[in-house]
DNA sequence: ACTGCCGGGGG
DNA sequence: CCCCCGGCAGT
């Protein structure tokens, strides 16, 4: 195995840039896209590839090529898109650790994946609070990854590499990667990870049940109790985050029309050691997705606190996760022992005077002090 | 941009 | 004191 895909130079190779030879339209447009250069591009998956366990050979760097991808793809693999990137034969010795980041890749690929999807229209609009409509929409393009490289990826890879598709999770690693977690399901062609909403707890599990254990023993410190378990547990892990003030702030401040683009920065560093890295990285841009249960689209959730809010908590009792962090109307001046005066609501003498009446106002206002004619 | 006014400075 | 103003912060 690795004596093939071992690097064999490429023509174009003795060129620096390893892109050329991934970028070149004859070698076949549709084919294994060249990796963007180093790790610590910008590119949405840049990182994602060397996080795979597959390179544990310095010869990668002699070739002069960051990534393998593009000089076994390019050079070994055949064009065909079918043939999709060479997935990591073998993994690394220690393993351990490695899987973390694997893990951390996966993660982030089924977030994003759920953000784009879920950011179209319709797809979460289902009313059922159930988790089908979107268990179904990961699903999908993790399967037809593998016939094509398209993905939909491309959509917010131009940002930093426009021409060069950034090889999405091969679906067999992908594979390989959610089966790991939970050998058990391996064979269910769905692969979600679930996260825990909880305030400090980011946890990651890869089956909803186990999820919904899980919060319900360590967070609701209710015993497991299947029966009554009204999913209120499923409002607090899904994929991601409930109306968290941090949350709604990354949303506004990121571009209202394409939450997708701003995606695929949040992969770009995939060193993260631990897990739990990564998940406070996913927490402040995993956004888009909405919430399991609200039956809202996406939208317009995203639009006003107010709508998003009310969505989020139709009926039951808010969760505590969302609330820990409410943004709470703080009067900011009065307590904070800020020095300045919250600003008078009365009218001042340069408002009721103006400026060309300026010796009809008080001293004060004249010498840009507290006005003292019209006190609050 | 406008407004209220604190903190400072000059005479 | 009296008078002015730079500059900050809230609207």
């Amino acid at each position: 195995m690795e004596a093939e895909r071992s690097p064999v130079p490429v023509p174009g190779c003795g060129r620096p840039p390893p892109r050329a030879a991934g970028r070149d339209p004859a070698a076949s447009p549709m084919s294994v896209p060249a990796p963007p250069q180093g790790p610590a591009v910008g590119g949405g998956f840049a990182g994602l590839e060397f996080a795979l366990p597959q390179e544990p050979e310095p010869r990668a760097a002699d070739l002069g090529v960051p990534g393998t991808w593009a000089g076994a793809g390019g050079a070994a693999g055949p064009p065909t898109p079918s043939a999709h990137i060479p997935v990591p034969a073998q993994r690394d010795p220690p393993g351990k650790s490695r899987l973390d980041e694997v893990m951390a890749a996966a993660a982030l690929t089924s977030l994003s994946t759920s953000t784009l999807l879920l950011g179209a229209p319709a797809a979460a609009c289902s009313p059922e609070p159930g988790l089908e409509p979107w268990k179904e929409a990961l699903v999908r393009p993790l399967g037809s990854c593998s016939s094509s490289g398209d993905w939909g990826w491309d959509l917010a890879s131009d940002r930093s590499s426009p021409s060069i598709p950034s090889p999405p999770l091969p679906s067999e690693a992908a594979h390989f990667l959610f089966g790991e977690p939970a050998p058990k399901k391996r064979k269910s062609s769905v692969r979600v990870l679930f996260q825990c909403l909880w305030k400090r707890c980011g946890k990651v599990l890869s089956t909803a049940s186990g999820m919904q254990r899980h919060i319900r023993l360590v967070h609701l410190g209710r015993q497991a109790e299947p029966e009554q378990s009204d999913g209120e547990e499923d409002f607090y892990y899904t994929e991601l985050d409930v109306g968290m003030d941090v949350l709604t702030d990354g949303l506004s401040s990121l571009s209202p029309a394409s939450p997708a683009a701003s995606m695929p920065p949040a992969s770009p560093r995939l060193e993260l050691p631990e897990p739990r890295t990564l998940s406070s990285l996913l927490h402040p841009l995993a956004l888009p997705p909405v919430p399991v249960l609200s039956p809202v689209a996406p939208r317009e959730a995203r639009r006003g606190d107010d709508a998003y809010q009310g969505c989020l908590a139709p009926t039951r009792p808010e969760p505590q996760p969302t609330t820990v962090r409410t943004c709470v109307p703080t009067p900011p001046s009065r307590l904070g022992a800020s020095p300045r005066k919250p600003r008078g609501d009365a009218k001042k003498c340069r408002k009721v005077y103006g400026m060309d009446h300026r010796h009809l106002w008080c001293t004060a206002c004249r010498w840009k002090k507290a006005c003292q004619r019209f006190l609050d």
